[in-house]
RNA sequence: GCGCCCGUAGCUCAGUUGGAUAGAGCAGCGGAUUUCUAAUCCGCUGGUCGGUGGUUCGAGUCCACCCGGGCGCGCCA
């Protein structure tokens, strides 16, 4: 499949593990399971069945209670329902008062014992906090990145790579086995046109220095030639067909040596993104599977011929299907993308028993997904609700044209870009901190950063302008600005051991966190934040998450009232323990994201 | 033509899965610096949530239709 754009560029489902508790959050649950408990007490409904939310503006409370609800079973008007459920809590929750507000009661933890359970909480879990075992014992598989050999890893590829590392950190969080698999596309005709190519002009390229882009030339050189010179197509197919034989020889060698020399340049790159897959599993892997594959789709009775071609009829189960049917072989025999994907699909399912198992590949391809599900389903697989195709939109260049196209000679190589960001955030480094240590290694995480949190910070499904001039703008909603908050954060920490501040041994006088409420609620969520965005598989919900808190936490620490270092030693612990909390969830969620969240920059 | 997706401030996007007065960043304007790192912080300006109907206590969010943009649609992957 070299010849099409790799597996690429969101169908959200019903996740048995997404179904949230009520308000959810761990750490929150401490105030938030009494809150319930004596909303049930008072008006008669489970606790399970009632629901907390977040106040539309924190100013209200910590969390809100609806009374629509309530209100109508009992036939009353919300805000009397509200006034009423407010007057009978005062004073039944230790530390939290209930306030009626219009048609809610909104409830206010006293910010003392907020601060010393949620900063308690954080510190006692450290790297841990945020995580969980509900994917204990269960298998996630994961396709990610998936390229094409004979061509260089370039922007095309980098939303699948980036979204599926960030994914894979994500369900390993919760406690899920998860097997990131590398879908390479090593097999298909193609090949046939590349063997013939190498063989008449290896030698007008360099294939020594650069072997990649030399590989690269002679590709587009041969898928030319395929239009237009009929003796270079009917060699290239005799090509591919040798290669299909499984026979030893020159046509076998040469694919080994393209497989070899595009592998060595994919995993510099993954290398330097910090990215690797548990399983590397070429098409070709799956190729003694085909044929097995197609039987077990025929044996199911679900198959017919349709023009001479080997079909799956879904409208009977998918009326908008009803007109493209899934093709599972040529007239001629051979099969086909369906084919394949429906054979690693068996072959997952049978090595992992997975609980989920996603494709992360772009949304131009939702048709085919969701053919290969409709397959599954009318073969009677119960396990096809647990595949999910993880879309994500298209890669755009200026004036909203399809980047990276397979009919566009020009590429942007990956690592190109990867130089580029890096030498833009070391321009950076050397205007804003000269003195800095280890400046190149900060410049490329800088860098990365800005490149990784780009493409991790919006919904999946939008279309993304590729902008360098945005990504290498390092200031606002950007990874850099998570990581300066971060930096900030660990320069105070810094400089209170050097100067043995007098809050490192005192004991933490809580109530100077009066004004940090809403950093410690969001301190909170956390946890139900990492378990939201994995089941949605929408790293975009952390992204956002983290720009808020850092943006209250900036907003806390520039304030000349929140001064930690050199405070009374009772406020000052209690500071720094913020400092530390805040510091610890933003660099958490960042080594989620994939996004390096280095001590100084 | 058919199917799927998207449409929120000049630009790029959030909006807690039907709830309170729709929020950020960028751009623009004005402030804060003997800085616990100014890659920052504060303030101002900026909105018929594409349109019209509908569902109900309540709609940016759900439904129908329409408009605009995108992707895809049998022997490629």
């Amino acid at each position: 499949m070299a010849g099409a754009q790799a597996r690429r560029p969101k169908k959200l489902l019903r996740h048995r593990g997404a179904r949230s508790l009520s308000c959810g959050v761990i750490a929150m649950q401490i105030f938030s399971e009494p809150i319930l408990a004596a909303l049930a007490g008072a008006t008669g409904v489970s606790a399970s069945a009632l629901k907390l939310e977040r106040p539309r503006d924190p100013k209200l409370g910590d969390l809100a209670f609806p009374c629509f609800l309530v209100a109508k079973e009992r036939k009353a008007a919300p805000p009397a329902v509200a006034a009423e459920l407010a007057a009978t809590l005062s004073g039944k929750l230790p530390g939290i008062t209930a306030t009626a507000a219009g048609p809610y009661v909104n409830f206010r933890i006293e910010r003392a014992l907020l601060a010393r359970e949620i900063c308690g909480q954080v510190e006692r879990d450290g790297a841990a906090y945020g995580s969980s075992s509900e994917g204990a014992g269960k298998t996630i598989v994961i396709d990610f990145s998936s390229p094409n050999i004979a061509k260089p890893m370039h922007i095309g590829h980098i939303r699948s790579t980036i979204l599926g590392a960030a994914l894979v950190r994500l369900c390993r969080k919760l406690g899920y086995k998860v097997v990131g698999i590398n879908h390479i596309g090593d097999w298909g005709a193609q090949f046939g046109g590349l063997v013939v190519a190498l063989r008449r002009w290896k030698s007008e390229v360099d294939l020594e220095r650069d072997p990649v882009m030399g590989l690269l030339d002679l590709y587009q050189r041969s898928k030319a030639a395929l239009k237009d010179d009929e003796a270079f197509r009917a060699e290239a197919v005799a090509a591919y067909q040798e290669l299909e034989s499984g026979r030893e020889g020159e046509v076998r060698e040469l694919w080994r040596w393209v497989t070899e020399v595009s592998m060595r340049g994919f995993n510099a790159t993954y290398a330097r993104l910090a990215i690797s897959h548990e399983l590397v599993r070429g098409e070709s892997w799956y190729e003694p599977l085909l044929m097995p594959a197609l039987e077990r789709v025929k044996a199911a009775g679900i198959t017919e011929i349709s023009q001479g071609a080997l079909v799956v009829t879904l409208g009977e189960i998918d009326k908008s299907l009803k007109e493209t049917p899934c093709l599972l072989q040529q007239t001629n025999g051979t099969t086909l993308y369906a084919t394949r994907d429906l054979a690693a699909l068996f072959s997952r399912w049978e090595e992992f028993q997975f609980e989920r198992c996603l494709y992360v590949v772009g949304g131009e391809q939702k048709l085919h997904f969701r053919q290969l599900k409709g397959v599954l389903k009318r073969m009677g697989c119960d396990w096809e609700a647990r595949v999910e195709h993880i879309d994500f939109g298209l890669l755009l260049g200026p004036g909203k044209k399809k980047i990276a196209s397979r009919k566009r000679g020009e590429v942007l190589v990956l690592d190109d870009l990867l130089d580029e960001v890096s030498e833009a955030a070391l321009a950076v480094i050397d205007a804003k901190n000269p003195e800095l240590a280890n400046k190149h290694k900060v410049a490329d995480e800088v860098g990365l950063g800005a490149l990784v949190f780009n493409d991790l910070k919006r919904e999946r499904v939008k279309d993304v302008i590729f902008d360098t001039a945005e990504i290498l703008s390092f200031e606002g909603d950007t990874g850099p600005y998570l990581q300066y908050t971060h930096a900030r954060l660990a320069s105070i920490l810094r400089k209170a051991a050097a100067n043995k501040d007098a809050a490192l041994g005192a004991q933490p006088d809580w109530s100077v966190l009066e004004t940090a409420g809403e950093i410690l609620v969001a301190l909170g969520r956390y946890g139900d934040v990492v378990r939201s965005a994995a089941a949605k598989a929408e790293p975009s919900e952390l992204s956002q998450y983290l720009l808020a808190l850092a943006r209250d936490v900036s907003t806390w620490v520039s304030s000349s009232d929140n001064r930690v270092l050199g405070s009374a030693g009772p406020d000052g612990a209690a500071r720094l323990a913020l400092v530390r909390c805040s510091k610890s969830v933003l660099g958490n969620g960042l080594q989620l994201l994939g996004v390096a969240a280095p001590e100084e920059m």
